[in-house]
DNA sequence: TCGAGCATGTCAGTTACTGACATCGACCAT
DNA sequence: ATGGTCGATGTCAGTAACTGACATGCTCGA
């Protein structure tokens, strides 16, 4: 029905050919400009020239819209862990596994820093986040584990290397004076080992 | 309307007058018997002899119910460590806190077990599970900064607590022969130590 | 040119919640 | 006792997040 086409072609100045794109896109732009409630899937669909269901093809739920990248971040951290030199401690290895994960980022501070605002707002997205790192802690303990680290020092190590990779985040984003992702992971990292 | 009472009293063999804690009682019921999704809240509140209105001023969502009693846990943990000796380490208070909330649960292994089951066997209780176990992050985040733990320490600590109490939990839960939560948790802990 | 396949549109339905208002019993002051 | 407030509940109507079933149109290789 070309009434779709003619809403694309007035919802964006310039003609972005991905659906799903777009969609991520708008949904950043309307959850910033009124907030997540405030959003319906249906708001995010119109303007991206799309029906609501087509929305919900894409993504399994509305929360979902913000966390597109992260399948693949917990995947390089993984891959990341196996391709590790082997005479890393496990602990070292998985903050290998978070460095390559986090390097996904490194070009994109003002957009992390734009998302993290949207989703310190509501709860609900807090949620679906921790759920985000949830998985990538099981991705980082299942690459330990192939490395023939046992069970429950697997756990704990991808618990703490995420951890680590978590507060840095935070640390990064809400930095004044930017420095790498990177660094903020091994001085976070520091402060861990000095607990024990 | 006596319509309800009724129903309550064909509900249940003896009357419990605490309509909250019927809530629950039922839910648990209900969401072993034919899982979470397939339960509405209706259902619910039905069984349990009120209005799904009533369910849902009790319960800001279907999912709380399973939850009750996170928030009272994550407080006897903040004020375990605000009480812990002075000469302790960060994580030594922070694990105290977990060995006080905790203890809460000492007397009640099968339903932990239980709750367990139904959590792990859905995505969306695990996601509100883990908003749950962040609130207790916090929690002792919290009680450690008003001990005069600086940041990131007083964060990581919390975290490493919360870590091992949730790892500990789960083994406590599946243990074939049932040790003591608080044994898990030591058990656990000494594990975690041994990483850095 | 046909047909398979894939992304999308359309439409109707279910369920999780929410707001507004009425009711009812307990308890308290007069 | 009488009236009044308060807290918990019932009733009802509405919104929005999803979901299933089916139709349509576009692309691409045989």
């Amino acid at each position: 029905m070309s009434a779709t086409v003619i809403t694309r072609i007035l919802a964006m100045g310039r003609w972005e050919p991905d659906a799903r794109g777009r969609m991520i896109r708008v949904a950043v732009e309307l959850f910033a400009e009124r907030g997540f409630e405030q959003t319906t899937a249906g708001d995010i669909a119109e303007r991206a020239g799309v029906t609501e269901r087509t929305f919900f093809r894409h993504f399994a739920d509305k929360r979902e819209v913000l966390f597109d990248g992260s399948n693949t971040m917990a995947r390089t951290a993984h891959d990341a862990i196996l391709g590790a030199p082997d005479e890393l401690s496990p602990l070292d290895a998985a903050l290998a596994g978070m460095v390559a994960g986090g390097s996904l980022l490194a070009d994109r501070r003002d957009h992390a820093a734009r998302r993290s605002q949207i989703i310190a707002a509501n709860p609900s997205l807090r949620e679906r986040e921790l759920l985000k790192l949830a998985a990538m802690v099981d991705a980082t303990a299942e690459a330990l584990r192939a490395r023939g680290i046992a069970e429950p020092t697997a756990s704990l190590a991808a618990h703490s290397a995420v951890t680590v990779f978590q507060i840095a985040c935070g640390r990064w984003v809400r930095a004044d004076e930017p420095a790498d992702l990177a660094a903020h992971i091994a001085q976070t990292a520091a402060v861990l080992r000095a607990l024990a």
